[in-house]
DNA sequence: GTGAAAGCGCTAACAC
DNA sequence: GTGTTAGCGCTTTCAC
C-alpha cells in the first residue's frame, strides 16, 4: 500500500487580497490633534491658517501617507475631476489613426499637469443613450468629442448637462452654439495648394476626404480658392476616405480621368501617401512629374524616402488646446466659440 | 451730430451655463410613491421588489430621465468603478506605438460592455509619486500597467493598495507576486525562427529589442532555442529598441558583420520593417537573398508592397483579456498568475 | 484661526 | 416587500 503524499499546493492562481490600511482626513485630524475641518482647510490650501497648524497637518499627513479621497471629496464638491472622451465605437482603428492617438495624448498630457482626469468613453452604436447617460450622470465635468460625424449632433443636447469642446468643427451648424478647437482646414488646403502652384505646376488636381466631414468639404474648398487664384482649372477632384488605401485608389480614378496633371492636393498624408504609390507603380515620379502636398505631419507623412511637404497641424498642441478650453469653461471662464490652431508648412521633397 | 448706434453685441465668445436640471433619487422616490431605498433597490435590480412599485420607480425615472449619480453611489459603495490605464510620459510617442493603441482600445472597448470607465493616467516623470497617489486616493477600483521598463517595480507596492495587472511580464521576478497577461515571448519567436529554418536559411541572425525588457530577452531566447534545435549558429545578434530606426540602424551593423546570413528574426516588426529598409538600399532582396520574420501584426507588417511574414499577438485580445483579468481581481474571483494570450503565424511574403 | 454641524446623493444593514 | 436609520469621506457655512 503506497503511502499518498498531497503536496503542498503552490498556487498558481491566487485571489487579490488589500495589505495597506487607507488613512482618512480624520485620522490625519486627530494624529495632529486638529479638528477635521481645519485639517481638511490645509489640504485645500486656505490661506487664514496658523503656520503652526500647517505644520502639525503637513506632518500627520505625511507620517500616515494619507491622501484624500477624491471620490467624497468630488461628492462633497459636487464635482468629478473628469474629463471624458468621446470616441466613436465603429471608427474600428481609432487608435491607430495617428491622428487621434496624437490628441488624445496631448490633452492626457496635458491634463495630467492638473486635477482632471481623462476618461475613455467608447460610444456604444448598440446603445447610444448610454454615453448620454454617462456624461449626465455626474461622471465628468467636462467632455471632449472626436468624432467628425453626422452623429455630432447627438451629443450637442449633452452640452446642456456639461461643457462639451469638439474637436474639428461638425459640419451642419448646431442649435447648441457648440465650442470647437480646430485648424483653419481652409487656410491650411489654400497653403498647401498654393505651394504646387508658386513650383510651377499648371494642373492641379485633389483627392478630398469625405464630403460629409468639415474637413472634407473646407479642404477642397480651400483647393479650389487656390487655384481660382491662379487661374487654374478646378475639375480633377476625386472624394475618398482620408485613408491610405482611398487615397491609392482614388490617384488610380485621377490618373484614369488624365494623365495631364502635375500636381496634387490630397485633403491628408494617409492618402498622399497612398496616391503616391499608385504613381510610383505607375511609373511616375513625384515629385518631377506629379508633385504632392497635403495635410498632416504624421507618420505617413515622415516616414518613408519621401519626406511630403505637408501642412503640419500641430495635434500635440491640439489636444492640448482642447482640454485647456474645456476647463476654462468648467471653470465658468469666457471662451470663444471657435478656437484655431496654428498650423505650418513642412518643406519635404514631394512638392 | 451722427447718431451713434451701437450695435448689439454678438459675443462670439462666451461661457458656459447649465441649462438641465439634474433630479435625484429622492426626486424619482418621491414621484414614484415610495421611499429612497426602495427606488434604489430597483435601480439595482434588487430580487423582492412588487412588480408594482418596479414600474412605478421605472416610470418616474422614465419621467425625470434620472440617471444616478456615479461619485454619490461609488461613495456610498466604496468603489469607483474606474479602471486606471497608467502610460508612461517619457514614451513621447506611445499612443503613436500601434502596440499600446490597439491594447488600449480593445480595454477600453471591453469595459465600455461593464460599468467600468478606462482611466488615462500619464505617469509623471517629475512627480513619480502623484500616479501612487492618485492611484490609491480612491480614483480607481484596479490598474493597468502597459510599460515594461525598469521603474515597473515601482508600481508594485501598489498592488497592496488596488489589484494591478501588468500588460507583459516585467524583467525581474517581483516581490509583489503580480498578475500578468502577456503572450509567450520565445515560443512566438521560437515559431518564427523555426519558420525561416523550415524555409531553408542556413545562418539567421537576429535583431533583438532592448535586454532590459523581458519581451526582449524572451524573443532572444526563442531565436536562440529554435538555431540550437536546428544546430546552427547563434552569434548574429544585434540589439537595438524595437523602432523602425533602430531596426534599419541594427541591420546596418549585421551587414558589416557578416554578408553571409540569410535569414532575419527581427524581435519587432518596426525594426523588421527598418532592417529590410536597410536591405533594400544595400540592393538585398527580400525574401530571396534574406528571408524575414517577426512579431507584431500591426501596420508595420501589413501596410507595405511586402507583407511581412510574423507572428500576430494578437494585442485585440490582450486587452480585453487584461481588463477581464483585472475585473475578475477586483470581484474577489481567482486568478491565474500570468495569462497567456495565444498567438498566431501568419504568413506574409518576407519568408 | 478653528471647531461644530450639516450636508453632497447614494447604499445597506436593520427593523417591521 | 418596504421604510428607517446610518453612514461613505470629504467640504463648507456658521459660530465662536
Amino acid at each position: 500500500m503506497s503511502e499518498i503524499t498531497t503536496p503542498r499546493e503552490t498556487p498558481d492562481h491566487t485571489t487579490w487580497k488589500q495589505s495597506d490600511v487607507v488613512p482618512t482626513l480624520d485620522m490625519v485630524a486627530a494624529l495632529a490633534g486638529v479638528s477635521r475641518s481645519t485639517a481638511s482647510r490645509v489640504l485645500n490650501g486656505s490661506p487664514q491658517i496658523t503656520q503652526a497648524t500647517v505644520d502639525a497637518v503637513t506632518a500627520a499627513v505625511d507620517q500616515l501617507n494619507y491622501v484624500p479621497n477624491r471620490v467624497a471629496r468630488n461628492l462633497a464638491r459636487r464635482s468629478t475631476q473628469m474629463i471624458a472622451v468621446v470616441i466613436p465605437e465603429h471608427t474600428a482603428a481609432f487608435f491607430a489613426d495617428p491622428y487621434f492617438a496624437s490628441i488624445i495624448q496631448s490633452a492626457a498630457r496635458y491634463l495630467s499637469s492638473t486635477d482632471y482626469t481623462l476618461t475613455l468613453l467608447v460610444a456604444s452604436e448598440a446603445d447610444p443613450d448610454k454615453t448620454r447617460r454617462f456624461l449626465r450622470g455626474g461622471n465628468a465635468d467636462g467632455a471632449l468629442i472626436l468624432s467628425h460625424h453626422i452623429g455630432d449632433r447627438d451629443y450637442l443636447n449633452l452640452a446642456r448637462s456639461i461643457p462639451v469642446v469638439f474637436a474639428g468643427r461638425p459640419l451642419e451648424p448646431m442649435d447648441g452654439d457648440p465650442y470647437i478647437v480646430d485648424i483653419d482646414n481652409v487656410a491650411a488646403s489654400k497653403v498647401a495648394t498654393r505651394h504646387l502652384v508658386q513650383r510651377g505646376c499648371r494642373r492641379i488636381a485633389t483627392i478630398t476626404g469625405p464630403l460629409e466631414m468639415s474637413a472634407g468639404v473646407d479642404r477642397v474648398d480651400g483647393w479650389r480658392a487656390a487655384l481660382e487664384e491662379a487661374g487654374q482649372e478646378t475639375d480633377l477632384i476625386e472624394v475618398s476616405d482620408f485613408s491610405y488605401e482611398g487615397g491609392a485608389a482614388a490617384a488610380e480614378r485621377l490618373l484614369e480621368r488624365s494623365r495631364e496633371f502635375d500636381g496634387l492636393f490630397a485633403a491628408s498624408a494617409k492618402m498622399a501617401a497612398g496616391a503616391i504609390s499608385t504613381f510610383k507603380r505607375e511609373g511616375l515620379r513625384v515629385p518631377d512629374d506629379i508633385a504632392v502636398t497635403t495635410i498632416d505631419n504624421d507618420f505617413f507623412a515622415r516616414n518613408s524616402d519621401l519626406p511630403l511637404t505637408t501642412v503640419d497641424q500641430h495635434t500635440g498642441m491640439k489636444g492640448a488646446v482642447i482640454a485647456e478650453t474645456l476647463i476654462r469653461l468648467i471653470n465658468g471662464e469666457t471662451v470663444e466659440r471657435i478656437t484655431y490652431v496654428p498650423t505650418e508648412l513642412i518643406i519635404g521633397t514631394s512638392a
